[in-house]
DNA sequence: CGACTATACGGAGGATGTCTCCGGTTAGCA
DNA sequence: TGCTAACCGGAGACATCCTCCGTATAGTCG
């Protein structure tokens, strides 16, 4: 088990104390936990099971964690640089426009759908600077920023095309889609149409 | 205050028994209850409450609503003819396209959007006949393809384009402006999009 | 009008979940 | 080895959902 420490989360990173050996063991335990119980159950998953199957009391979860989301923040640690990869690469592999977005929105739908839930609290969070999930929600904006500008300045989309509102869009089909259960594939037609919706010279079919 | 019976929900009116006089009073002040309170707290504000505020105990609820989906659709009896006229009305104005479209989506999303927790609701139960406002759900998307399908048959909409999928993408909009709570104005360049996206010739702005 | 019965009422209480408080424990250090 | 700040854990207060069942009453019939 890699230990993870807050401080990794945390921006700044001067004058985070680094945890007592105990307190960084239980704090890997829970996170692993929360792994799981979120796996099966979606974010609205039990907390004090949570804290039960990582062999701690909820007193425990609760220091560590002080609402469900610091925790689901946690466990979204290495995400942030797999949105980021998969940002870079899409821009990075020079493809048409079309095939760009094509592909981007589903990576986007794929980390958007974390598991089930994520994507309706990602999407809440995206306006709300006091939630904790606030920063990982700025980074999925400035991933999608990435793509969608990189296609503004080669004047592929039309204009106006604001990347906010793009971003908005497609976390609305992830949780539609999340929400009542249909796959990527079956979301493809929806992204299809945003995409027509904001590509400058998009043939009419 | 109205008496509304289960009667004039159910789709074939026979074979309902009428309610005992007692029975039709508290189904109603529950009904009005349950109405102030989801106003005031969205739609998971608590069933107790509910009850407590009906003067009626929550064995009586229950009886009356076993789910909390029985409730919502109870309260949404008009709501399903308003949302007929609006689409009837949009057709008949006969406006060009994309005003058209504007003016049934900005609709759509006012019902979608009745009180706070409405939308995920509805989007939920789309695809799925089980629940008890699937009902509903299949009036807004026939409202929808009213609108849509008048559009497909004066050839104004790009071809392949499914009613269906745009009622879930419209719904995705409302739900994720409810969710992060920005305004039915802010949600108008997602809408701009949208509309973008299943118009023949729109214009490349 | 009085009695009978199907129907409906209501609230006590079990099950589950959130979150706090504080007496007891332990890691890290001198 | 002993001290202390940091940490643990679980009892329990509180909220919400939902059920069960003894009690009450509306509607009906003689």
């Amino acid at each position: 088990m890699v230990p993870v420490t807050p401080a990794e989360t945390a921006t700044a990173d001067e004058g985070v104390k680094p945890l007592r050996a105990d307190a960084q063991r239980n704090y890997d335990k829970l996170v692993a936990a929360a792994r799981e119980v979120f796996a099966e159950r979606g974010a609205e998953g039990s907390l004090d099971e949570i804290a039960k199957r990582a062999g701690v009391g909820p007193g425990t979860l609760y220091r560590h964690f002080p609402t469900r989301d610091d925790l689901i923040d946690a466990l979204m640690r290495d995400w942030s640089a797999r949105v980021l990869a998969d940002s870079e690469a899409a821009v990075e592999a020079d493809l048409p426009a079309r095939e760009t977005l094509e592909r981007w929105f589903t990576d986007l739908i794929k980390h958007l759908t974390l598991h089930r839930g994520a994507a309706a609290k990602l999407s809440a969070a995206f306006d709300d600077p006091s939630s904790p999930i606030y920063r990982k929600c700025q980074m999925l904006a400035d991933a999608n920023e990435r793509v969608v500008g990189h296609l503004t300045d080669t004047h592929e989309l039309r204009d106006n095309i604001e990347s906010r509102q793009v971003m908005r869009l497609v976390s609305g089909i992830a949780t539609v889609a999340d929400a009542s259960g249909i796959s990527t594939e079956e979301a493809a037609p929806m992204l299809g149409i945003v995409i027509d919706g904001i590509l400058r010279d998009s043939a009419t079919s």
